[in-house]
DNA sequence: CGACTTTGACCGGCGC
DNA sequence: GCGCCGGTCAAAGTCG
């Protein structure tokens, strides 16, 4: 628990259907979740909100109800939650306005009916074949590449904190480590231990800001963490809860509470009108820190669908 | 000895 | 078509 004491200040960023964790699920959402828990109101047209991001509040349990895992998988345009894609979305973002708002920002992708998973995988047969000229060990390889890899839903933390890893009541194995571009940090892969589990999280550190944390999750648990107990718990829900319940519990002016932050209004949500005020008018630069580093290292890409960035 | 990390190679998508 | 880059694999190494 060391490590996540050292989390001082959190930001939670949620991209697609990740985010209900945070929210709860189902109709009991408004008294389940942790925002309520913590005193967070979130505005009444929420439930009704749009996931398509064309407006209003998020309704984040009517996504996960809505959509299951694979439906959303398929749903979803792949490239919405593409880092590569992201480079060249990222130029289209109105770093501004993000800027002046949001150092919290949760966001929901935008649902249609196109995915590049969903194509036919045009490489397939060439992958198998060309497997065929390979040294047997890299033909195996390239047999299991060969199949679909189907995106899960991701969401992202951003953490000011000493540790790389945060520990968040599940096990993880890392199974790669890649440098990133533009940053002296690299970047860690990590899968749910649990073999039934496909969640897959990615860490690395901000090279603007080397107390920052980026931690991005995709999928979504099938079984119970570890360190938490409660039934039901995610990743999401065990994750966001510690961070809310630390900077809570430490809130000061240089580590203000996370908010919930509405992309598709640019607006901050919290039940205190003043907590924007100030964080605004105190952290207006560790946003901008916030919103440099995601825009630079083109994780925004992972976080705000393409449509989120158009529309503001 | 099992679980986990490290690390180089490989694959696929994308931009030029 | 080529190169870049993110993401993944899996053998080898490390640890408890």
């Amino acid at each position: 628990m060391a490590d996540e004491e050292k989390a001082d200040n959190s930001h939670f960023v949620a991209e697609s259907g990740w985010g209900h964790d945070l929210f709860g699920s189902g109709d009991n959402y408004k008294e389940n979740t942790i925002l309520s828990e913590f005193g967070w109101n979130i505005p009444a047209e929420s439930s009704g909100g749009v996931c398509g991001c064309d407006g209003g509040f998020l309704d984040l349990s009517r996504i996960q109800s809505d959509l299951a895992p694979d439906d959303y998988a398929s749903s979803v345009p792949d490239r919405s939650d593409d880092v590569t894609m992201s480079r060249s979305g990222v130029e289209k973002i109105e770093v501004e306005e993000k800027v002046s708002t949001a150092s919290v920002s949760v966001s929901i992708p935008s649902v249609s009916s196109s995915s590049s998973e969903d194509k036919p995988e045009k490489s397939t047969a060439s992958a198998v074949s060309s497997a065929a000229n390979l040294p047997m060990d890299t033909a195996s390889k390239t047999k299991k590449k060969g199949q679909k890899r189907i995106r899960q839903p991701r969401f992202a933390f951003v953490t000011k904190s000493e540790v790389d890893h945060l520990e968040d009541g599940y096990r993880w194995r890392k199974y790669g480590q890649k440098a990133v571009k533009n940053s002296p940090f690299p970047r860690s892969y990590y899968r749910c231990t649990n073999s039934k589990c496909m969640v897959k999280k990615r860490v690395e550190r901000s090279s603007e800001d080397p107390s920052v944390v980026i931690t991005t999750y995709e999928g979504q648990h099938c079984h119970h963490s570890i360190g938490f107990p409660r039934n039901g718990e995610t990743t999401a829900t065990v994750f966001a809860r510690h961070l809310i319940m630390n900077s809570n519990t430490n809130t000061s002016p240089t580590n203000p509470p996370p908010l919930l932050y509405d992309s598709t209004r640019s607006s901050l949500s919290s039940s205190h009108p003043q907590q924007i005020h100030n964080l605004k008018s105190h952290y207006k630069e560790d946003q901008e820190h916030h919103v440099q580093v995601i825009n630079g290292e083109g994780l925004l890409g992972d976080i705000v669908p393409p449509r989120m960035r158009n529309n503001g």
